[in-house]
DNA sequence: GCCAACGTTGGC
DNA sequence: GCCAACGTTGGC
């Protein structure tokens, strides 16, 4: 069992947009970013916990608490001429980008980036890095344990 | 809109 | 394999 931290534009898929779908269950397409790509084709397994993150907005940080549902499969984003994650590169044979199917388990408050930087616990956070740009960082145990209290309902 | 930081591309 | 140029991310 592991635990990540998912970053979504809620401009393109918020939590409340999540909560919407069917079974509350998307398929994490878009990732463009190799080392992203493996930690979801390689490692991510189902039932794996998920912080659903928002970024690029007025208020990112953790929204939701989600989990890793099914086996990684090609983003079909990248087959689709015309779609701004085509990859001409990429073949149904021989795909580069991998997604799996993320469902939201439940909405919480607003933890904040700012909350989370100031929180002694939280300080080692792979989100926090220095320079960190990933869409998708590992969380580990401890992490998830301090975040799962912060949020409890 | 700015900009720091990092990843990717492609010529050599 | 190097590295300059360019593109992207994402907080502010």
């Amino acid at each position: 069992m592991a635990y990540w931290l998912m970053k979504s534009e809620p401009k393109d898929v918020s939590v409340d947009d999540l909560a919407a779908m069917p079974e509350a269950t998307v398929g994490w397409y878009g990732v463009r970013n190799y080392q992203a790509r493996n930690f979801m084709r390689d490692l991510m397994r189902p039932r794996d916990g998920v912080l659903f993150y928002h970024s690029s907005c007025a208020e990112p940080g953790v929204v939701g608490l989600a989990e890793v549902v099914g086996a990684p499969y090609p983003d079909p984003t990248q087959f689709e001429a015309g779609n701004k994650y085509f990859d001409g590169k990429a073949t149904p044979e021989v795909p580069r980008w991998y997604q799996v199917d993320v469902r939201l388990v439940r909405k919480t408050r607003l933890l904040s980036l700012a909350e989370i930087r100031q929180h002694p616990d939280l300080q080692d956070m792979r989100l926090l890095a220095r320079g960190n740009r990933l869409s998708i960082t590992p969380v580990t145990p401890a992490e998830w344990r301090v975040i799962s209290a912060l949020l409890a309902a």
